[in-house]
DNA sequence: CTGTATCCTTAGGGATACTG
DNA sequence: CAGTATCCCTAAGGATACAG
């Protein structure tokens, strides 16, 4: 069978670019991983303003990705919720590194002094849950 | 002044898309920090197969970004040396996970496991070797 | 060798209307 | 609410030729 991810290597660098290697991918895990939020309506509502038809199809790339699932939606609510697998979760350090590397250079990012400290403090054990599976 | 660089928001992860949020700019990256490349040559002949065009477009913005500088070649070689700032070198954590990250979901990536293994092993050095500078 | 320039094609993505 | 579907435009990118 003809993969329907191929890849232009099989560096692991690029393994990762091809699976989040574009501008919104990491921004709906962030949603997923820290902002509480679960629902395509609630990834629409984020700040960079992503477009459905872009929302849609990065939920299901990263359905397909297995980085993704689609939560059991009660049968009587309209309400689907998306959540974090473990190959998902596991994107939790690379997520902290490059929230540390931002709040280095960036000057306007958002991320708080004292939430860099807190993320400096907890960042052992918040990789050791995810690693222990939470 | 009109931003060169205008931010879709201020959040550390979006901050990070903007910088290396497509599918080539961390290749090169990856060439300059665990590969010995220095060259626009080096960079062409990597296995991804990056066209000219698009290779020139990104070391130019990395340089805007000051994550990498170009080296003042010698005088009568045309060989032009790129390496990383601190800011580049900075990125060297986010690398690691990311390469622990393929490691353990790419069946194809060709980080071997004995290279994973010493990864493991060496990751807190180099990380301090970053931070204090190199 | 280090790029530029050009041509051309495809993919990404904004806006918006619409459906179950 | 959770998507699909369209329309349309721009940016990304492959191929290749050329220049300093």
């Amino acid at each position: 069978m003809t993969n329907k991810f191929p890849q232009r290597s099989h560096c692991p660098i690029n393994y990762a670019l091809e699976s989040f290697g574009d501008k919104w991918t990491l921004l709906i895990i962030r949603d997923l991983m820290f902002n509480d939020k679960q629902s395509y309506g609630d990834f629409l509502a984020s700040g960079e303003k992503i477009s459905t038809n872009i929302l849609a199809d990065r939920l299901k790339r990263l359905e397909e990705l297995g980085i993704v699932t689609k939560g059991a939606q009660a049968p009587n609510r309209s309400k689907v919720a998306y959540s974090l697998t473990q190959k998902g979760r596991d994107l939790l350090p690379i997520m902290l590194e490059i929230t540390r590397w931002s709040g280095k250079y960036d000057a306007d990012t958002y991320a708080s002094r004292s939430f860099l400290m807190r993320l400096e403090q907890d960042r052992d054990k918040l990789i050791a849950a995810i690693r222990a599976g939470w």
